[in-house]
DNA sequence: GATGTCAATTCATACTACAAATTGTGAACG
DNA sequence: CGTTCACAATTTGTAGTATGAATTGACATC
């Protein structure tokens, strides 16, 4: 994997031919969904019907419905014979997806939708070390004092390698709180990262109290603190909602 | 709506053919999902080709592959051009999915996986209950006033009405919350709500406890103090909790 | 003005055909 | 005997077409 890259095709964008032949609806259903978050076709609107879309998009009915398929299953439109598929409003979509997340996160200019994300993250990631803390097995340990450790590798050298450290370290303690509630929201983990990654030019010194902080975190994890890792975890988010707010507009 | 009820198909559970010729794909995906869920196809596992499954769902491939899309969105299986389509590992899924959370409550017997569930809301649920004390907009306090209310019209009468206010009430102070990341969590409460009623035989004696404990959290919020907000609400939960607890195997 | 009937539109399902990709087998060669 | 290369078989991916079913909207009738 090349790090945080969902998809990686080559550089085709909308040529309907050529080499991009092949994983037709992967990007067909990129496309479909960037059209609805980007506000081409705004809650409640009706889309065009599926002979027509299939034609823009220059793909049969059979794949596009698919795709479409893959976006009802996220709550993002519903389709009824006669009356056309109309898209839902966004309070149902599923923002956990994270094709949908990304599409999301490049769109959206609100400063409130990176805030919440970050609010949900030092919520439940400290309560995750806590629980880590308590019930991690030794193979949790393990995962997480190697994704640490991989950090630490990643520090010298560049940004690519280090947020893919940092992503497999928080993802690891999550893992080892055992509850399945909380990895769910895994993706939305790696979102804020790479938007965190986008929105700050972070300099390496910064990478040396984080370092630090990670550290604290990991021994906290080691000795079955979970009071500790819990309080570690708070000012290692702490630190991230910082940078964020900072390179955000002022409320 | 019925209530808690996602689906609403007459009465027609697995007959393939009849007055079921409507809605093919929504029993069908019910099917697949359920066969993967019970472990008759379990992680890794090469499902049948599709040509096969399709004859022995008595559907065509076309409509097969729609329903399997669906299955893909949610994480549980991938396919790949003559390999087959795999199982992915559980850690893969979206468990908030409605229906793929209903399946699988309604066929494990692992209790922690109930025990996270509450967790989970029991670390979620009080926060959003502050961070609605602090924000929450003249709309939000009379959709919960609302549902209060309508927990209290329900209480004489009988458990229907009553779970279908308690849902919308923890819905509304989620969303009052403002918080989108929160609002994902919806459906795992809503889960989490069934599984409750499924499990425990409520005596309507402890609706008067309950209905006191949600009358707290209407007033704090109302009133505007997070704390009280955020302590109310962790009372709550505590009480579902412990009935929880009560009605599943000891540790 | 209200109501019932009918036709047009749109999604839903099915069937068929072919393309693309990958895996496994087997032959050729070192 | 082991290794590598090429080819064939299998499975998913995409396309095209046809038909069914449901709902809406208009029209006619009362």
């Amino acid at each position: 994997m090349t790090g945080l890259n969902g998809t990686r095709r080559p550089a085709a964008p909308g040529s309907s031919d050529a080499a991009g032949k092949r994983r037709v609806r992967e990007t067909l259903l990129q496309r479909v969904i960037e059209e609805i978050v980007s506000g081409r076709f705004p809650e409640g609107a009706i889309l065009p019907n599926e002979a027509e879309l299939a034609e823009r998009f220059g793909v049969s009915r059979t794949s596009l419905r698919e795709a479409m398929q893959h976006v009802v299953a996220q709550g993002m439109i519903r389709s009824r014979t006669r009356a056309g598929t109309m898209v839902l409003p966004r309070s149902n979509w599923n923002y956990l997806d994270p094709l949908v997340l990304d599409i999301v996160l490049r769109h959206t200019t609100d400063p409130q939708f990176y805030l919440s994300l970050i609010d949900a993250r030092q919520l439940l990631e400290p309560a995750a070390a806590a629980q880590a803390a308590a019930s991690a097995t030794e193979a949790d340990l393990q995962a997480i004092a190697e994704a640490y450790d991989e950090m630490v590798e990643a520090n010298s050298r560049d940004t690519e390698e280090w947020s893919a450290a940092d992503l497999k370290f928080h993802t690891a303690i999550i893992d080892a709180s055992g509850n399945w509630v909380y990895r769910q929201f895994v993706t939305a983990i790696r979102a804020a990262l790479l938007a965190s990654f986008r929105l700050t030019n972070r300099a390496s010194q910064s990478h040396e109290d984080a370092l630090r902080m990670h550290r604290d975190v990991v021994e906290a994890i080691r000795t079955r603190r979970p009071d500790a890792s819990r309080h570690a975890m708070q000012r290692l988010i702490g630190l991230a909602r910082s940078e964020i707010a900072d390179a955000l507009p002022r409320d």
